[in-house]
DNA sequence: AAGTGGTCTAGACCACCAT
DNA sequence: TGGTGGTCTAGACCACTTA
């Protein structure tokens, strides 16, 4: 528990006992930066570190783990290159912010969106079915997953009691068999995938386009008939490729924006 | 002009004299990875190459330019994470076919996303004046330049004939002065940027959102009034951060939908 | 002044690929 | 079988940060 002020801002040290380091196995056909890699990137996405911890040193590290610096150097690269941490000359190895991830959860999640927003998130479940994917659902769907189970959920978003999209979402059973018996008013689509079927969604396609509001949707929403509306049709897929999720949300254009950044390296 | 045959593919071994490689001064500041980095990529990025093409190996690389072993490795390492060359074990270093890259271009250019929708892309230049930023200009522009001179530019965009969208473009002039001399009926704004300035831009933020089709839109985009319509706002980052266009564009929605792809790691 | 990450070298052994 | 990139070590000097 030694804290030490630097630059008037209390940043905590992690002592080399808290990551808990074990000996590797030497006959391991696994690269030894690899593993080094897999225990430190355990050890950052646990709710043992914060944001601006400050790492041991890279010779504390290779000392600890019982390998060269260099190795050590080669898996502190590989982890500044996926954003986990950041190098200062002089400074020491720091633990970042992640950005990344917590753009990708945004991407997935209504109910995050709207909290980043600062917006209180509820939902109403308007219609929620199981069947048989049909010829004439969502092409995506129809090309991998014809015939295939799915449950149906179609939900009115709100944030802070306006409502904000209108959403219907195809969840494929086969991942998630019992999907159906949950209570879509209470909780969170991805929450549920994510925390009770342990499924990890890898890669989202959106597909962004406009529209003008027709009478049911205008009601729902609460606006006038012939207003603006974003489209958003969204793909979800497992890191196998196969598509578990199909949505298309209809925004008030009023409410919501779309928003990306593309970055060169 | 030596060729080989493996697997049944003609592939070329591009000989270490094409490298042109000149010795380095050994009193730069600047690393020797990094030299030998901008060396490569600029002889990569030439049209003495092509998909496919092997590299030297890395000894010879570290023979030809001075250098260690590990040093070719860095640099070479760091082309791969820019997509640039791939390395398989026992076959040596081959020259990527850069997909990322025009990924990104894509985002920049309107004529580029024409091309891969198989369109044949014009432009008709509906105005263009240079003044300075005003206080009710885009907010990114008055937050970061207000008082800056740019050029305004305001385009009807077309696809093999059809008017797609109706563009409005703020190009800060302190980063391309004489831009304004340019013929954009002739020109592409990002291939005049990037050719005849040399400038990089490395970040784009579009920021989605939808309207409906007022009098004048509707006429010069050849669509009913009220017709929906796709709001893309656009920031252009240089390498350092700072603004150089910032963009408005109105696409008609039933010609155009944008499209992302997020990715976790 | 001491310690950090940044860079660089020389050398070693390995698994994999082409021949 | 010979050569490639993949991994790893030991050691060195540097610029920079912090005290």
């Amino acid at each position: 528990m030694e804290n030490k002020r630097v630059n008037n801002l209390a940043i905590r040290q992690i002592h080399i006992d808290e990551l808990q380091i074990k000996p590797f196995d030497p006959s391991s056909p696994v690269p030894l930066y690899y593993q080094v890699e897999e225990h430190l990137r355990a050890f950052l996405t646990s709710d043992k570190v914060g944001v601006g911890d400050l790492l041991p040193t890279e010779l504390q590290l290779a000392d600890a783990y019982g390998v060269g610096r260099h190795t050590i150097r080669t898996a502190l690269g590989r982890l500044v290159n996926e954003g986990l941490i950041t190098r200062k000359a002089g400074r020491g190895t720091v633990v970042a912010a992640q950005t990344d991830r917590r753009q990708f959860l945004l991407a997935q999640s209504f109910s995050r969106q709207m909290e980043e927003m600062g917006l209180q998130p509820h939902s109403q479940v308007l219609a929620q079915e199981t069947r048989l994917v049909q010829s004439n659902d969502p092409r995506p769907l129809v090309i991998r997953k014809l015939g295939a189970e799915v449950l149906i959920l179609e939900r009115l978003r709100f944030g802070n009691d306006d409502p904000i999209g209108l959403q219907r979402s195809f969840v494929v059973l086969e991942y998630c068999p019992g999907l159906e018996t949950f209570d879509f008013n209470q909780h969170s689509l991805f929450d549920v995938l994510s925390k009770h079927y342990q499924i990890r969604v890898t890669q989202i396609t959106h597909t962004v386009t406009a529209t003008v509001a027709d009478k049911r949707r205008a009601d729902l929403l609460q606006i006038e008939p012939h207003a603006p509306l974003l489209v958003v049709n969204s793909s979800s897929l497992l890191e196998t490729g196969e598509i578990i999720e199909y949505g298309i949300t209809y925004y008030r254009a009023d409410k919501y924006e779309y928003t990306m950044t593309h970055i060169s390296h």
